[in-house]
DNA sequence: CCGCCGGTAAACAATG
DNA sequence: ACATTGTTTACCGGCG
């Protein structure tokens, strides 16, 4: 009925359709709602703008590592063509999984220089999955990094900030030493705060169990990573800054007077950048990367380096201000971002950002983790598994995704492929650079393309939608099938049709208005879907007969298509068999498979840029290989997936089984139970959830 | 180019 | 009066 929709109905609807005038587009919307979000309590300033820019902080991150990763691989890759003369592009991926020294580059909690890398790569002792663990974990202590470094900084500018003030009030004025000291302290305590923030981190990751290990996996090094963000260590940092001040003063003096208020900004510039870099870069010989070099250096090389400058223009969070050369840079960052309560809460911001980071990254493995044995188990069947996923990834991608699949491999870090099995497509998902697609919303999928599944398939790719803010592959109706199919009446309200779209999928959880609306539309207007009245109302119904007879045009298209849906049912379970006997055509569990393998690369994020909640990196990885720097991925994964197992459910009001072609269950729901995902509406799951973070 | 399909928007009625 | 539910129409874009 009416009563549960409350909350969740409300605060979607009239934050969409206040804007959504014409505009079907649900990227508007999605970027609407994440503007009306944007004033989450917490923060401040604006956490959306800050989310976003610190984002792309990480993505530069990324980015860097990613060509890293990419020039290298190429180089390997020419190796191999040396090695191999013409041998076909198409490397089988049975690069026979070394299991070698894996640990000892996994398990560092070094970021391991260019040069080491490269080494591990040219050995070739690594697996394109290791080198994904590899390549995440390197990304992790390089945030880690780029946040400890933003702090040593912020010690530098603080203490830059007591010297100018010593010197330019040479008169030493009480006052004026206070509000240094109280800097100091505040600075001291925001410290405190981020290692308290920190170890919570630790424990909340701890309690999620994503920090128990499995076995035989590398795992992040969160520990070292904690470290990274120990105080101690920070305070020692901050402790080195202090004495070291003295020295740096000295040198830096003898290009410029410190004192910033009768010295003009630009010969103060440099002195700033030798404070900057120096003393604290050595403490931790891992920063060179990003320690800008004394001043001598050419500025390219400070531009290259500088965390916070890049591209011409100031990253820090929020700002974007653009700086022709790394001088002027310096000269804003010391203008603009000096120590002040805006600075301190964007550094808090950013803090917190990292640890989204972190346990998106964290999350983010897991998933990876998942999806490699879930590759591995499809493994086992025969031919089913290479087939389809290129044609899914084609599907959604475009066509010359295939053809260019054999010479992108080399690309693919997220490719699952090496010690599982010959998938040999993987990369060329990933790889096809095509983002005209990006656009969203309209796809036409997965209905035609099925692929075997298995229901541990299946239930991954629930977890998948459920978490990840990913439009679902699926028509309307199909989903409202599923949804239908899956209950245990086979017959839902409306409402409880609403709940299990967003109970199911994160997506639907934020953009509530206009899908609400297409669930209805679809409900009325296809006559595969019965209503039935009901004692407490009214009740959808599937026909099945009906349902199915609008597949069979859709299907026919594709002769190996549906060769591969029929030797798939062999492996669907028994009851899915059964299931998919008819319907093959668009066996929503096959759906999920196909749609697994096409969205574990979404290309066609639901781009709603300033979602507070952090994009996942993984996806943010994957666009910028395909160079989809534009779209960010709102993971929606808010962490608050498929809670609420709820079992207990409304008492049947069992009426009438119009149709019982099939009355087994889809393997789906066998599945959703074992998997703990709340299978039964329970019309409040999500609504007096966090649903949203994002929906006011 | 056309027709089909699916998604979106919106108007409207019925109902609670 | 309002929200929900349900129906219907129109339009758009993708695709074959």
């Amino acid at each position: 009925m009416m009563q549960e929709s409350g909350t969740e109905t409300k605060s979607n609807g009239s934050a969409i359709q206040n804007g959504a005038s014409g505009g079907n587009h649900l990227l508007e919307c999605s970027l609407r709602e994440v503007r009306s979000n944007g004033e989450t309590p917490s923060v401040e300033i604006g956490a959306a703008d800050l989310a976003h820019l610190q984002q792309q902080q990480a993505l530069q991150v990324a980015r860097q590592l990613l060509l890293q990763q990419q020039q290298q691989q190429q180089q390997q890759q020419q190796q191999q063509q040396q090695v191999s003369g013409l041998k076909s592009p198409k490397r089988n991926d049975k690069q026979p999984a070394l299991q070698v020294p894996v640990s000892v580059a996994m398990m560092t909690p070094q970021v391991i220089t260019p040069q080491q890398m490269q080494q591990i790569l040219q050995q070739q002792v690594l697996t394109p999955q290791q080198l994904q663990v590899l390549l995440q974990q390197q990304q992790a202590l390089m945030l880690q990094q780029q946040l400890q470094e933003f702090y040593k900084k912020q010690q530098e500018q603080l203490q830059l900030q007591l010297l100018q003030q010593q010197h330019a009030g040479k008169q030493p004025k009480e006052p004026q030493q206070q509000q240094v000291a109280t800097q100091q302290l505040a600075f001291q305590q925001q410290l405190l705060q981020m290692q308290q923030l920190q170890q919570q981190h630790l424990l909340s990751l701890q309690r999620q169990g994503l920090l128990t290990i499995q076995p035989g996996q590398p795992t992040l090094p969160l520990q070292p990573l904690a470290q990274g963000m120990i105080p101690t260590e920070l305070q020692q940092l901050w402790k080195e800054v202090t004495s070291s001040h003295t020295a740096e003063e000295a040198a830096s003096n003898n290009h410029s007077s410190l004192d910033l208020s009768t010295t003009c900004v630009s010969s103060s510039a440099p002195s700033k950048t030798s404070l900057i870099i120096n003393p604290h870069a050595s403490t931790n010989g891992q920063l060179s990367v990003h320690t800008p070099k004394r001043e001598s250096l050419p500025h390219e090389e400070h531009s290259h380096s500088h965390p916070l400058y890049g591209h011409g223009v100031c990253k820090w969070p929020g700002c974007e201000a653009v700086c022709e050369d790394f001088q002027s840079f310096l000269k804003h960052l010391n203008s603009e971002h000096a120590l002040d309560d805006r600075s301190t809460a964007q550094c808090r911001v950013q803090m917190q950002v990292v640890q989204q980071l972190e346990l998106q990254l964290a999350k983010d493995k897991e998933r990876l983790q998942a999806m490699m044995t879930h590759l591995h188990v499809k493994s086992t069947e025969p031919k089913a598994t290479p087939q389809p996923l290129n044609l899914v990834s084609s599907v959604t991608l475009s066509k010359t995704a295939s053809e260019a699949s054999p010479q992108s491999l080399p690309h693919t870090p997220t490719t699952p492929t090496a010690p599982i099995t010959p998938v040999t497509q993987g990369p060329s998902v990933i790889t096809t650079t095509s983002m005209h697609n990006v656009g969203p919303i309209r796809r036409r999928y997965s209905d035609k393309y099925n692929v075997p599944i298995s229901s541990a398939d299946i239930a991954q790719n629930q977890e998948f939608y459920k978490n990840a803010e990913v439009r679902p592959p699926f028509t309307y109706a199909s989903l409202i099938r599923q949804a239908i199919l899956e209950s245990p009446e086979k017959q839902l309200t409306l409402n409880e049709i609403y709940n299990w779209f967003t109970r199911m999928f994160a997506y639907f959880r934020r953009n509530a208005a206009t899908w609400k609306n297409a669930v209805r539309h679809n409900l009325s207007l296809h006559k595969c879907f019965v209503r039935v009245e009901n004692v407490k109302g009214a009740v959808w119904t599937v026909d099945e007969l009906e349902f199915q007879k609008r597949r069979p045009q859709k299907i026919s298209g594709n002769p190996s298509l549906i060769k591969n849906i029929q030797t798939s049912h062999t492996y669907c379970t028994p009851l899915n068999a059964a299931l998919q006997g008819e319907e093959a055509a668009l066996s929503p569990l096959c759906l999920w498979k196909a749609s697994m393998a096409e969205n574990s690369i979404p290309l066609y994020t639901t781009a709603s840029m300033g979602n507070p909640t952090l994009g996942n990196l993984a996806s943010a990885m994957r666009e910028e290989l395909n160079g989809a720097m534009e779209h960010t991925n709102s993971n929606g994964s808010d962490s608050s997936p498929g809670r609420s197992p709820m079992q207990a459910m409304h008492p049947v009001h069992v009426k009438e089984e119009p149709l019982d072609p099939d009355e087994n269950e889809g393997p789906l729901s066998l599945v959703t139970t074992a998997n703990h995902s709340p299978d039964f509406d329970h019309d409040r799951d999500y609504e007096d959830e966090p649903v949203n973070e994002d929906i006011e």
